[in-house]
DNA sequence: TGCACTTGAATAGCATGCTATGCAACGATA
DNA sequence: TATCGTTGCATAGCATGCTATTCAAGTGCA
């Protein structure tokens, strides 16, 4: 059998996925944020006060994996964890000051990442290449 | 300013990347290899008894990475380091018979992943979407 | 020849992500 | 109420990938 990692899907979007995070590593890191934290600042910059739980729902990744993100969000100063009121198991997620202020530059950056990582593609193109991610994702959420 | 994560090419990917990265793992790990190890095996399958360096070259990884993933793969009984006979720093990376095995059966397994990930889309939209990310890549190197 | 520069590779240290496991608190039910 | 299954979260341990650093070996040139 042959193999070709030009032409395997996943091998193209493995790489694809380190360049558009190491792009935008470097944007945000003057902000003082990293890309791990990135999906979790989104959720939180739109909604705080929640617990771990309600968190990970709105997120493609493991408990573990945003347990361990939240441990060095908040040794960076960027959450706090405050007791829960009725549920000594669970902590609310609240954003510092610090956590707040990077907001409108970090989503600048992400869109200025996108922007640069797609500019080879025209904006249709670019609509089709986000489509076709989006089928393949709910396809495997869903098989 | 606001940001959606859902239209957000790099949010896209990314989580693409790991469906994809998952998936394989899942199929490789009974042949003993792992997602890392993959790319470096493609290439030594090919052509074995090469430096780190002449690896290196082929691979879209930084040399330490490498390097780790190299130590990785001797502890495990993939490869050996022999002594390269004119350069003392180098050492020449050879593919152990656990090394040559899982070949056919790791290629069915990019194979198989591939098809089962892909799944949704037709032959001609899996060829746009290959083709979106080789541009991008492409434009990401040369820029 | 000797010294400085370059090159090949290893290592340290970190972030991200995973699985597996542990554990305390909660809740339902006998 | 006591117990037992469930839930929320933390931790251990690992692979992958990065940057920065170190170091020995090679190379080139005065």
């Amino acid at each position: 059998m042959k193999f070709e990692k030009e032409n395997s899907a996943g091998y193209l979007v493995n790489h694809t996925a380190r360049l558009f995070a190491s792009g935008l590593q470097d944007r945000i890191t003057p902000l003082g944020i990293t890309i791990g934290q990135f999906p979790i600042l989104l959720e939180l910059w739109v909604k705080d006060g929640v617990t771990q739980r309600e968190l990970l729902e709105k997120l493609a990744l493991e408990q573990a994996t945003l347990a361990n993100t939240l441990n060095r969000m908040e040794r960076d100063g960027l959450i706090v964890r405050k007791k829960h009121p009725s549920d000594a198991r669970s902590q609310q997620i609240w954003l510092t000051a610090e956590g707040q202020a990077p907001r409108e530059r970090a989503y600048q950056a992400a869109n200025d990442q996108n922007e640069q990582s797609l500019a080879p593609l025209s904006i249709n193109e670019r609509e089709q290449f986000m489509g076709l991610m989006r089928r393949i994702i709910s396809a495997a959420n869903s098989g």
